[in-house]
DNA sequence: ACGAAAAACGCAACCGAGTAACAAAAGATT
DNA sequence: AATCTTTTGTTACTCGGTTGCGTTTTTCGT
């Protein structure tokens, strides 16, 4: 059914991603606000409307990447095996992206990555665009927690939980980045960052009631 | 110490003001997109320089009434009486602006109100900008829960527990907001919306596990 | 009450993000 | 090869936001 092999295609997938990767490099380099997008397009030799062809905003150049990750909780809570929990299979499959240094975790220490984060932490515009993506992750993390749901949980709920859960994992992720900025290795942090996880979870299972809040 | 009373303020008070309202009107009648800084700035009778000397971002203009809130949460903590747990006092609270019909809450159907929610929700770089105010929210509320936290209460805790607060706080108002927009009265949705805070609290208090999830 | 420092303002010009129009070039199709 | 379609570059424009500078207005010292 899919077979993406005209020549086009190509091309475009290639100006695409030297648009992406040159901007970024100019924005680690030098910092968002102080490159212009002319001089993003001069350097990956292509007019300025054929860069915003590929990429609706300057803002996308960054964070194009961040988009392949969409709706994977929803997937996760989807796929999980019969029986589990909710809460159970998100649990688990964090836990896994911790080990791989999923850098969607905070916890990767390669240069780049730690410098990216840095990099959109430190630019509000970035982090305001940001934000409107993972709001689209709640959305459908919320449907797929509606839908097989156990009994007493109806459609607020599941948008109470599912409000909960992406905004638990961007906590989690942002205290993990602040151990590395601080110079931490990402191994030496990996035991602090299942304890997080863990007490996140817990958190989310059994409410703040049991802190005594 | 503090005798506002130079005609110089009173002035800077009043254009400030002009800007704001008059923005907001041009804003509902044709879309915030739709209407330029330079028409704002010469309905209000002032030049854009001026107008950009007053509110560093064509967003302000409209969120400048919301900002007056920042930080409630944060006091409404630091200020419970002692003993009180901090959730059961942000519940009172919560409860205590729904019978106010607090546009905070989401629970408000003056006309003019509806319509500014619907202005708000309906335009993406409102929405986005609003995001960073409630970030600065959540970190005093994170703040606030540190300090004379019970035991087991550490600081990601505080962290974890502001995020979902301040997240569920939003949830609950654009429930309460989505009711309104479908024509319902506030008055009629009070007991929904008294009903869905209790659930949202409970669901804090006592965690998702009890659910199901 | 008068004059000077300071603050606020308007004007004009400017920069950068994003878009529209049209013409030129390159890939696909026969 | 000839043609049709898609993509690209060029130019020019709108709009958000800023800067520099001269002018007005408020405040304050005397």
């Amino acid at each position: 059914m899919n077979e993406e092999t005209g020549l086009r295609e190509r091309k475009k997938q290639r100006t695409r991603e030297t648009l992406s990767r040159t901007a970024i490099e100019l924005f680690l380099e030098r910092g968002f606000d102080q490159v212009s997008v002319a001089e993003v397009a001069a350097a990956a030799e292509v007019s300025k409307p054929t860069l915003f062809r590929y990429f609706p905003a300057k803002e996308d150049l960054v964070l194009h990447g961040i988009a392949d990750h969409q709706g994977e909780a929803a997937r996760v809570v989807r796929g999980r095996a019969p029986g589990e929990r909710a809460l159970a299979a998100l649990r688990a499959h964090f836990h896994e992206r911790l080990d791989a240094h999923d850098p969607i975790t905070g916890l990767c220490d390669i240069p780049a990555v730690v410098a990216y984060r840095e990099l959109l932490y430190g630019t509000p515009s970035l982090r305001a665009r940001l934000t409107l993506y993972s709001l689209e992750d709640e959305r459908e993390l919320a449907a797929a927690l509606g839908e097989a749901a156990p009994e007493g949980v109806d459609g607020l709920v599941a948008r109470l939980a599912a409000a909960q859960i992406v905004t638990v994992h961007q906590a989690l992720a942002r205290v993990n980045w602040e151990r590395l900025a601080e110079g931490a290795s990402a191994v030496a942090t990996l035991g602090a960052a299942h304890a997080d996880a863990d007490a996140a979870y817990e958190l989310l299972g059994s409410g703040l009631g049991v802190r005594g809040l």
